[in-house]
DNA sequence: CACTTGACCTGTCCGC
DNA sequence: TGCGGACAGGTCAAGT
């Protein structure tokens, strides 16, 4: 579930929070989701102050001064959320901490050197991951070196959306959208939610998908973006942000969710179904298959 | 090679 | 109330 606008979100916060701080000691007892923490963690780890916060598609980045950065990915159900004193200027010493505590599902806790303050990497599914990766090393990782643009970017053009489309003419628009060697960054919620705004089937073949479509489909994916990140992201039922808060933009949902209740466009009854293997919302009216 | 399906996990919800 | 099974969706390995 954390897509784009949510590991965005997590990053806004966790950048104004983070930078600065000494890591004093990691606790994890999950070799699978942080295989190297227990050759790493003297070396690399302990001492090492936060430098910057920085986000690639749906993983964010957190970077030392050790040359070092740690390179994280949520996957379904993970949470980055931090506990600490009153931030922007209200704490002084003294206080106690606020924020989340760890539960049951907290599989990483990094405790900083001031005031004992923590980040907790909580996952209840345990599919999300965290590695130490050489931050001049990043971009020559294969997950990342393989991903698509960033949807966002100043340099994304239409041109290069319909062209990398290309390479995925034979299966349907929204598995293409959900590939993140095509595109990085958008998931199930706004793959729908694109596909509403620019009035194509989800289970449109990519070929078959006009030029003007395709500009549409480009503009709508920004603009869905764009007002998931304002809205601080959706939350179902697991994601929060870096301080443990909800986003609000399934309030403002067309069709994610919202089987069985009217189109806000046309009036008729949004439907679910199953496209690229995954649950698929639709306002059939407005979404007419090209086959 | 292009594309689809199953596995990875755990919690929740539904029907019996 | 308890229990089995479907379901949630990001990504990769395996299968078609």
């Amino acid at each position: 579930m954390p897509e784009l606008p949510e590991v965005e979100t997590i990053k806004n916060g966790l950048g104004i929070l983070l930078p600065g701080k000494i890591i004093k000691s990691i606790e994890s007892d999950w070799p699978k989701g942080f295989p190297n923490l227990e050759t790493d963690i003297e070396q690399f780890l302990v001492g090492a102050k936060i430098v910057k916060v920085t986000r690639r598609a749906k993983m964010l980045i957190i970077t030392l001064d050790t040359g070092y950065s740690l390179v994280f990915h949520l996957k379904m159900t993970g949470q980055l959320v931090f506990r600490g004193k009153k931030h922007f200027g209200a704490g002084h010493p003294g206080d106690s901490l606020i924020g989340p505590l760890p539960d049951k599902s907290t599989r990483v806790i990094i405790t900083f050197k001031q005031d004992q303050e923590k980040l907790f990497f909580n996952d209840q599914r345990k599919f999300g991951w965290v590695r130490l990766i050489p931050t001049a090393e990043i971009d020559k990782v294969d997950f990342i070196q393989k991903l698509g643009p960033e949807p966002l970017s100043t340099s994304f053009t239409a041109e290069q959306l319909a062209g990398r489309l290309r390479r995925r003419a034979h299966s349907s628009i929204k598995a293409a959208l959900l590939d993140q060697t095509m595109l990085a960054g958008v998931g199930n919620i706004y793959a729908d939610e694109s596909l509403w705004a620019a009035r194509i089937h989800p289970a449109t073949l990519v070929s078959k998908l006009s030029q003007r479509k395709i500009y549409q489909l480009f503009c709508d994916i920004q603009n869905v973006l764009r007002l998931a990140i304002k809205e601080g992201g959706s939350t179902d039922r697991n994601y929060v942000d870096a301080q443990g808060y909800g986003g609000g933009y399934l309030n403002v949902a067309k069709v994610f969710r919202k089987e069985n209740t009217p189109c806000p466009r046309c009036g008729s009854t949004i439907i679910k179904i199953r496209v690229a293997g995954r649950g698929t919302h639709l306002c059939p009216k407005c979404q007419k298959e090209i086959k």
